[in-house]
DNA sequence: AAATGCATGTAACGCGTTACATGATTTT
DNA sequence: AAAATCATGTAACGCGTTACATGCATTT
Protein backbone atom coordinates (compact mmCIF):
# COMPACT_ATOMS: atom_id res chain seq x y z
CA UNK A 1 0.00 0.00 0.00
CA UNK A 2 2.31 2.42 1.07
CA UNK A 3 4.01 4.38 -2.04
CA UNK A 4 8.35 4.75 -1.47
CA UNK A 5 8.54 6.73 -5.23
CA UNK A 6 9.43 9.95 -5.30
CA UNK A 7 7.24 11.02 -8.38
CA UNK A 8 4.17 9.04 -6.65
CA UNK A 9 4.46 11.72 -3.55
CA UNK A 10 5.11 14.71 -5.49
CA UNK A 11 1.62 13.56 -7.44
CA UNK A 12 0.07 13.03 -4.25
CA UNK A 13 1.01 15.91 -2.55
CA UNK A 14 0.06 18.59 -5.25
CA UNK A 15 -2.99 16.25 -5.74
CA UNK A 16 -3.84 16.85 -1.86
CA UNK A 17 -4.78 20.57 -2.17
CA UNK A 18 -7.21 20.09 -5.61
CA UNK A 19 -7.81 17.65 -8.23
CA UNK A 20 -5.79 17.91 -11.25
CA UNK A 21 -4.92 17.09 -14.66
CA UNK A 22 -1.37 15.55 -15.64
CA UNK A 23 -0.58 18.85 -17.82
CA UNK A 24 -1.62 21.14 -14.90
CA UNK A 25 0.04 19.03 -12.56
CA UNK A 26 3.69 19.63 -14.89
CA UNK A 27 2.69 23.19 -15.08
CA UNK A 28 2.60 23.53 -11.31
CA UNK A 29 5.61 21.74 -11.04
CA UNK A 30 7.31 24.29 -13.26
CA UNK A 31 6.24 27.47 -11.73
CA UNK A 32 6.24 26.43 -7.92
CA UNK A 33 8.27 23.44 -7.12
CA UNK A 34 11.08 24.21 -10.16
CA UNK A 35 13.56 25.15 -7.35
CA UNK A 36 13.88 22.31 -5.70
CA UNK A 37 11.87 19.75 -7.70
CA UNK A 38 11.31 18.72 -11.27
CA UNK A 39 9.33 15.72 -13.31
CA UNK A 40 9.12 15.10 -16.62
CA UNK A 41 5.92 14.25 -19.06
CA UNK A 42 6.98 10.67 -19.46
CA UNK A 43 7.21 10.15 -15.62
CA UNK A 44 4.03 11.63 -14.72
CA UNK A 45 1.72 10.35 -16.97
CA UNK A 46 2.08 6.56 -16.66
CA UNK A 47 2.39 7.28 -13.19
CA UNK A 48 -0.45 8.92 -12.22
CA UNK A 49 -1.98 5.98 -14.19
CA UNK A 50 -0.51 3.78 -12.19
CA UNK A 51 -1.78 5.57 -8.82
CA UNK A 52 -5.31 5.76 -10.32
CA UNK A 53 -5.38 1.55 -10.68
CA UNK A 54 -3.87 1.02 -7.10
CA UNK A 55 -6.85 3.07 -6.19
CA UNK A 56 -4.96 5.90 -4.75
CA UNK A 57 -6.80 8.21 -6.81
CA UNK A 58 -10.29 9.23 -8.73
CA UNK A 59 -9.98 9.72 -12.60
CA UNK A 60 -12.96 11.84 -14.29
CA UNK A 61 -12.91 12.64 -17.57
CA UNK A 62 -13.71 16.33 -18.40
CA UNK A 63 -14.93 16.46 -22.11
CA UNK A 64 -14.06 20.37 -24.01
CA UNK A 65 -15.29 21.51 -27.52
CA UNK A 66 -12.07 22.50 -29.57
CA UNK A 67 -9.63 21.25 -26.77
CA UNK A 68 -8.40 17.50 -25.85
CA UNK A 69 -10.44 16.24 -23.27
CA UNK A 70 -8.36 16.36 -19.86
CA UNK A 71 -8.18 13.60 -17.13
CA UNK A 72 -8.55 15.30 -13.79
CA UNK A 73 -7.15 13.54 -10.98
CA UNK A 74 -8.15 13.34 -7.06
CA UNK A 75 -7.19 11.94 -4.21
CA UNK A 76 -9.18 8.85 -2.42
CA UNK A 77 -9.01 7.81 1.28
CA UNK A 78 -6.37 5.09 0.45
CA UNK A 79 -4.28 8.41 -1.54
CA UNK A 80 -4.49 10.53 1.47
CA UNK A 81 -3.73 8.11 3.81
CA UNK A 82 -0.87 6.95 1.70
CA UNK A 83 0.50 10.90 1.90
CA UNK A 84 0.04 11.06 5.35
CA UNK A 85 2.35 7.62 5.57
CA UNK A 86 4.94 9.42 3.65
CA UNK A 87 5.18 12.78 6.29
CA UNK A 88 5.95 10.25 8.69
CA UNK A 89 8.85 8.65 7.15
CA UNK A 90 11.98 8.89 7.97
CA UNK A 91 13.22 11.61 4.79
CA UNK A 92 16.20 9.31 3.55
CA UNK A 93 19.09 11.75 1.91
CA UNK A 94 19.61 11.38 -2.27
CA UNK A 95 22.99 10.54 -2.89
CA UNK A 96 25.23 13.15 -3.54
CA UNK A 97 26.01 14.06 -7.24
CA UNK A 98 27.27 17.37 -7.66
CA UNK A 99 29.31 17.49 -11.35
CA UNK A 100 30.85 20.91 -10.21
CA UNK A 101 32.45 19.68 -7.45
CA UNK A 102 33.92 16.39 -9.48
CA UNK A 103 35.48 19.05 -11.23
CA UNK A 104 37.27 20.61 -8.70
CA UNK A 105 38.19 17.23 -6.79
CA UNK A 106 40.32 16.04 -10.39
CA UNK A 107 41.13 19.61 -10.59
CA UNK A 108 44.93 19.18 -11.08
CA UNK A 109 44.21 17.56 -14.08
CA UNK A 110 42.09 20.30 -15.73
CA UNK A 111 43.20 22.42 -18.55
CA UNK A 112 44.40 25.65 -17.06
CA UNK A 113 41.59 27.87 -16.47
CA UNK A 114 39.09 26.01 -17.19
CA UNK A 115 38.16 25.71 -13.59
CA UNK A 116 37.95 28.78 -12.70
CA UNK A 117 35.81 29.69 -15.65
CA UNK A 118 33.02 27.01 -14.35
CA UNK A 119 32.92 28.20 -11.02
CA UNK A 120 32.62 31.71 -12.32
CA UNK A 121 29.48 30.90 -14.19
CA UNK A 122 28.15 28.49 -11.26
CA UNK A 123 28.84 32.00 -9.27
CA UNK A 124 26.48 33.82 -11.58
CA UNK A 125 23.90 31.29 -12.04
CA UNK A 126 23.39 31.20 -7.92
CA UNK A 127 23.96 35.01 -7.64
CA UNK A 128 20.87 35.32 -10.37
CA UNK A 129 19.00 32.31 -8.39
CA UNK A 130 19.23 34.69 -5.06
CA UNK A 131 17.56 37.78 -6.60
CA UNK A 132 14.87 35.62 -8.19
CA UNK A 133 14.29 33.38 -4.87
CA UNK A 134 13.71 36.70 -3.02
CA UNK A 135 11.90 38.73 -5.43
CA UNK A 136 9.13 35.60 -5.39
CA UNK A 137 9.37 35.51 -1.95
CA UNK A 138 8.03 39.62 -1.54
CA UNK A 139 5.69 39.37 -4.28
CA UNK A 140 4.45 36.03 -2.41
CA UNK A 141 4.02 37.96 1.29
CA UNK A 142 1.81 40.17 -0.61
CA UNK A 143 -0.02 38.61 -3.21
CA UNK A 144 -0.90 35.38 -1.43
CA UNK A 145 -1.55 36.42 1.64
CA UNK A 146 -4.17 34.55 3.74
CA UNK A 147 -3.41 31.77 1.74
CA UNK A 148 -2.96 28.38 3.99
CA UNK A 149 -0.26 27.52 1.87
CA UNK A 150 1.86 30.18 1.98
CA UNK A 151 4.24 29.75 5.11
CA UNK A 152 4.92 26.50 3.87
CA UNK A 153 6.24 28.24 0.27
CA UNK A 154 8.15 30.74 2.18
CA UNK A 155 9.80 28.35 3.70
CA UNK A 156 10.87 26.49 0.87
CA UNK A 157 11.87 29.34 -0.69
CA UNK A 158 14.14 30.65 1.76
CA UNK A 159 15.85 27.12 1.58
CA UNK A 160 16.40 27.73 -1.70
CA UNK A 161 18.32 31.50 -0.93
CA UNK A 162 20.41 30.52 2.18
CA UNK A 163 21.57 27.18 -0.24
CA UNK A 164 22.38 30.27 -3.31
CA UNK A 165 23.99 32.36 -0.90
CA UNK A 166 26.12 29.72 0.54
CA UNK A 167 27.07 28.93 -3.08
CA UNK A 168 28.10 32.39 -4.06
CA UNK A 169 30.19 32.65 -0.63
CA UNK A 170 31.97 29.82 -1.35
CA UNK A 171 32.40 30.57 -5.24
CA UNK A 172 33.80 33.84 -3.75
CA UNK A 173 36.16 31.84 -1.59
CA UNK A 174 37.50 29.64 -4.48
CA UNK A 175 37.46 31.73 -7.49
CA UNK A 176 40.76 33.47 -5.47
CA UNK A 177 42.45 30.37 -4.63
CA UNK A 178 42.03 28.63 -8.12
CA UNK A 179 43.61 31.61 -9.58
CA UNK A 180 46.76 31.63 -7.35
CA UNK A 181 47.44 27.79 -8.38
CA UNK B 1 34.24 9.59 -28.13
CA UNK B 2 33.67 12.05 -25.34
CA UNK B 3 31.94 10.44 -22.32
CA UNK B 4 29.32 12.65 -21.17
CA UNK B 5 28.65 9.76 -18.28
CA UNK B 6 28.84 11.12 -14.92
CA UNK B 7 29.94 7.46 -13.75
CA UNK B 8 32.46 7.32 -16.68
CA UNK B 9 34.36 11.02 -15.61
CA UNK B 10 34.33 9.97 -12.24
CA UNK B 11 35.98 7.01 -13.14
CA UNK B 12 38.69 8.41 -15.87
CA UNK B 13 38.88 11.18 -12.68
CA UNK B 14 40.32 9.08 -10.26
CA UNK B 15 42.71 7.50 -12.68
CA UNK B 16 44.14 10.31 -13.60
CA UNK B 17 45.94 10.11 -10.24
CA UNK B 18 46.65 6.80 -10.13
CA UNK B 19 45.54 3.21 -11.35
CA UNK B 20 43.34 1.53 -9.62
CA UNK B 21 41.49 -1.59 -9.04
CA UNK B 22 37.29 -1.04 -8.98
CA UNK B 23 37.26 -2.44 -5.95
CA UNK B 24 39.95 0.84 -5.21
CA UNK B 25 37.74 3.28 -6.72
CA UNK B 26 34.73 1.95 -4.69
CA UNK B 27 36.79 3.00 -1.23
CA UNK B 28 38.38 5.97 -2.79
CA UNK B 29 35.03 7.72 -3.47
CA UNK B 30 33.91 6.56 -0.32
CA UNK B 31 36.74 8.15 1.63
CA UNK B 32 37.49 11.15 -0.28
CA UNK B 33 34.26 11.86 -2.36
CA UNK B 34 31.39 10.73 0.18
CA UNK B 35 30.06 14.08 0.44
CA UNK B 36 29.22 14.80 -3.03
CA UNK B 37 29.92 11.61 -5.23
CA UNK B 38 28.38 8.13 -4.67
CA UNK B 39 28.66 5.05 -6.40
CA UNK B 40 27.89 1.48 -6.46
CA UNK B 41 29.78 -1.32 -7.60
CA UNK B 42 26.80 -2.54 -9.67
CA UNK B 43 28.11 0.39 -12.04
CA UNK B 44 31.59 0.88 -11.53
CA UNK B 45 32.39 -2.54 -12.82
CA UNK B 46 30.58 -2.89 -16.09
CA UNK B 47 31.74 1.62 -16.70
CA UNK B 48 35.04 0.33 -16.01
CA UNK B 49 34.80 -2.86 -18.76
CA UNK B 50 33.25 -0.63 -21.31
CA UNK B 51 35.69 2.46 -20.88
CA UNK B 52 38.37 -0.42 -21.58
CA UNK B 53 36.81 -1.77 -24.39
CA UNK B 54 36.35 1.57 -26.12
CA UNK B 55 40.46 2.14 -25.51
CA UNK B 56 39.98 4.96 -23.07
CA UNK B 57 41.74 2.64 -20.36
CA UNK B 58 44.65 -0.06 -20.19
CA UNK B 59 43.87 -3.03 -18.04
CA UNK B 60 46.44 -5.00 -16.48
CA UNK B 61 45.66 -8.57 -13.76
CA UNK B 62 47.81 -8.17 -11.04
CA UNK B 63 47.65 -12.30 -9.66
CA UNK B 64 48.17 -12.55 -6.06
CA UNK B 65 48.34 -15.45 -3.40
CA UNK B 66 45.38 -16.25 -1.36
CA UNK B 67 43.35 -13.29 -2.69
CA UNK B 68 41.53 -12.59 -5.76
CA UNK B 69 43.44 -11.09 -8.65
CA UNK B 70 43.10 -7.78 -9.10
CA UNK B 71 42.29 -5.77 -12.33
CA UNK B 72 44.16 -2.62 -12.39
CA UNK B 73 42.92 0.46 -14.78
CA UNK B 74 44.78 3.14 -15.70
CA UNK B 75 44.38 6.28 -18.65
CA UNK B 76 45.03 5.51 -22.14
CA UNK B 77 45.83 9.15 -23.85
CA UNK B 78 42.11 8.75 -25.30
CA UNK B 79 41.31 8.57 -21.95
CA UNK B 80 43.19 12.01 -20.86
CA UNK B 81 41.77 13.04 -23.22
CA UNK B 82 37.76 12.38 -22.61
CA UNK B 83 39.08 13.68 -19.12
CA UNK B 84 40.13 17.15 -20.37
CA UNK B 85 36.64 16.89 -22.98
CA UNK B 86 35.02 16.82 -19.70
CA UNK B 87 36.06 19.70 -17.64
CA UNK B 88 35.41 22.06 -20.49
CA UNK B 89 32.09 21.32 -21.48
CA UNK B 90 29.54 23.19 -19.58
CA UNK B 91 28.28 21.91 -16.50
CA UNK B 92 25.18 20.86 -16.66
CA UNK B 93 23.28 21.37 -13.53
CA UNK B 94 21.54 18.20 -11.95
CA UNK B 95 17.22 18.42 -11.96
CA UNK B 96 16.43 18.80 -8.11
CA UNK B 97 14.83 16.66 -5.68
CA UNK B 98 15.10 17.80 -2.45
CA UNK B 99 12.25 15.49 -0.56
CA UNK B 100 12.34 16.88 2.78
CA UNK B 101 11.34 20.31 0.83
CA UNK B 102 8.50 18.71 -1.26
CA UNK B 103 7.24 17.60 2.56
CA UNK B 104 7.70 21.21 3.74
CA UNK B 105 5.75 22.42 0.63
CA UNK B 106 2.78 20.25 1.42
CA UNK B 107 2.90 20.50 5.05
CA UNK B 108 -0.59 21.86 5.48
CA UNK B 109 -1.56 18.35 4.66
CA UNK B 110 1.19 16.42 6.74
CA UNK B 111 -0.05 14.83 10.48
CA UNK B 112 0.38 17.55 13.36
CA UNK B 113 4.07 17.76 14.69
CA UNK B 114 5.82 15.37 12.06
CA UNK B 115 7.17 17.92 10.05
CA UNK B 116 8.98 19.75 12.77
CA UNK B 117 10.55 16.34 14.16
CA UNK B 118 11.77 16.28 10.63
CA UNK B 119 13.22 19.24 10.16
CA UNK B 120 15.03 18.98 13.59
CA UNK B 121 16.35 15.57 12.24
CA UNK B 122 17.89 16.91 9.03
CA UNK B 123 19.19 19.98 11.28
CA UNK B 124 21.14 17.55 13.60
CA UNK B 125 22.54 15.55 10.86
CA UNK B 126 23.65 18.93 9.17
CA UNK B 127 24.88 20.13 12.28
CA UNK B 128 27.02 16.87 12.62
CA UNK B 129 28.25 17.45 8.95
CA UNK B 130 29.61 20.96 9.70
CA UNK B 131 31.71 19.39 12.53
CA UNK B 132 33.12 16.40 10.66
CA UNK B 133 34.39 18.24 7.15
CA UNK B 134 35.76 21.08 9.54
CA UNK B 135 37.71 18.37 11.43
CA UNK B 136 38.86 16.57 7.93
CA UNK B 137 39.77 20.25 6.51
CA UNK B 138 41.95 20.48 9.16
CA UNK B 139 43.43 17.03 9.33
CA UNK B 140 44.09 17.19 5.82
CA UNK B 141 45.96 20.64 6.48
CA UNK B 142 48.46 19.31 8.36
CA UNK B 143 49.01 15.74 7.31
CA UNK B 144 48.58 15.76 3.72
CA UNK B 145 50.69 18.98 3.33
CA UNK B 146 52.37 18.86 -0.03
CA UNK B 147 49.91 16.47 -1.85
CA UNK B 148 49.36 18.38 -4.99
CA UNK B 149 45.78 17.77 -4.68
CA UNK B 150 45.37 19.08 -1.72
CA UNK B 151 44.13 22.62 -2.18
CA UNK B 152 41.40 20.69 -4.53
CA UNK B 153 40.08 18.67 -1.26
CA UNK B 154 40.19 21.57 0.59
CA UNK B 155 37.52 23.70 -1.58
CA UNK B 156 35.40 20.42 -1.66
CA UNK B 157 34.97 20.47 1.72
CA UNK B 158 34.68 23.64 1.85
CA UNK B 159 31.48 23.63 -0.10
CA UNK B 160 30.48 20.93 2.04
CA UNK B 161 31.06 23.00 4.96
CA UNK B 162 29.34 26.07 3.35
CA UNK B 163 26.25 24.25 2.47
CA UNK B 164 25.96 22.65 5.56
CA UNK B 165 25.91 25.72 7.29
CA UNK B 166 23.37 26.88 5.38
CA UNK B 167 21.27 24.17 6.05
CA UNK B 168 21.28 24.73 9.86
CA UNK B 169 20.88 28.02 9.50
CA UNK B 170 17.83 27.71 7.48
CA UNK B 171 16.51 24.77 10.00
CA UNK B 172 17.14 27.54 12.77
CA UNK B 173 14.45 30.13 10.88
CA UNK B 174 12.46 26.85 9.96
CA UNK B 175 12.02 25.23 12.83
CA UNK B 176 9.71 27.78 14.94
CA UNK B 177 7.88 28.85 12.54
CA UNK B 178 6.78 25.43 11.84
CA UNK B 179 5.78 25.50 15.49
CA UNK B 180 4.00 28.49 15.42
CA UNK B 181 1.47 27.34 12.64
C1' DA C 1 2.89 31.50 -41.97
C1' DA C 2 4.96 29.98 -37.88
C1' DA C 3 5.15 29.24 -33.26
C1' DT C 4 3.10 28.42 -28.93
C1' DG C 5 -0.42 26.46 -25.96
C1' DC C 6 -3.51 22.77 -24.81
C1' DA C 7 -3.58 17.82 -23.71
C1' DT C 8 -2.37 12.93 -23.47
C1' DG C 9 0.24 9.25 -24.03
C1' DT C 10 3.96 5.59 -25.49
C1' DA C 11 8.43 3.52 -26.77
C1' DA C 12 13.12 3.25 -26.36
C1' DC C 13 16.75 3.92 -23.86
C1' DG C 14 20.22 4.98 -20.28
C1' DC C 15 21.40 5.14 -15.77
C1' DG C 16 22.10 3.28 -11.51
C1' DT C 17 20.86 0.43 -7.32
C1' DT C 18 20.04 -3.85 -4.90
C1' DA C 19 20.75 -8.27 -4.29
C1' DC C 20 23.00 -12.34 -5.38
C1' DA C 21 27.05 -15.39 -6.06
C1' DT C 22 31.73 -16.92 -4.71
C1' DG C 23 35.44 -17.92 -1.51
C1' DA C 24 39.79 -17.33 0.93
C1' DT C 25 41.87 -14.45 4.69
C1' DT C 26 42.15 -11.66 8.49
C1' DT C 27 40.37 -9.39 12.40
C1' DT C 28 37.33 -9.18 16.45
C1' DA D 1 32.85 -18.52 16.13
C1' DA D 2 31.44 -14.58 13.72
C1' DA D 3 32.21 -10.76 11.12
C1' DA D 4 34.72 -7.96 8.16
C1' DT D 5 38.07 -7.42 4.32
C1' DC D 6 39.60 -8.51 -0.17
C1' DA D 7 37.91 -8.78 -4.97
C1' DT D 8 35.02 -9.25 -9.06
C1' DG D 9 31.15 -9.60 -11.42
C1' DT D 10 26.08 -10.33 -13.10
C1' DA D 11 21.00 -10.26 -13.26
C1' DA D 12 16.89 -8.08 -12.35
C1' DC D 13 14.69 -4.27 -11.61
C1' DG D 14 13.05 0.52 -10.98
C1' DC D 15 13.34 5.04 -12.11
C1' DG D 16 13.23 8.67 -15.07
C1' DT D 17 14.36 11.28 -19.45
C1' DT D 18 14.05 12.11 -24.35
C1' DA D 19 11.89 11.88 -28.31
C1' DC D 20 8.04 10.81 -30.91
C1' DA D 21 3.08 10.98 -32.24
C1' DT D 22 -1.27 13.55 -32.71
C1' DG D 23 -4.13 17.57 -33.72
C1' DC D 24 -6.93 21.66 -32.91
C1' DA D 25 -6.83 26.62 -31.29
C1' DT D 26 -4.68 30.70 -30.41
C1' DT D 27 -1.18 34.03 -30.53
C1' DT D 28 2.70 36.39 -32.93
Amino acid sequence: MSTSNRTDVALLGLLASEPRSGYDIKKAIEEQLSHFWSESVGNIYPRLKRLHERGLLTKEVHTQQGRPDRSVYALTDAGHEALRGWFSQPTRPTPPRQELLLKVAFGRHAPPGVLVEQVRQYRARRAADIGQFEAIHAMLEQEAAGHPDLPYWLITLRAGIRAARAAVAWADDTIPVLEDL
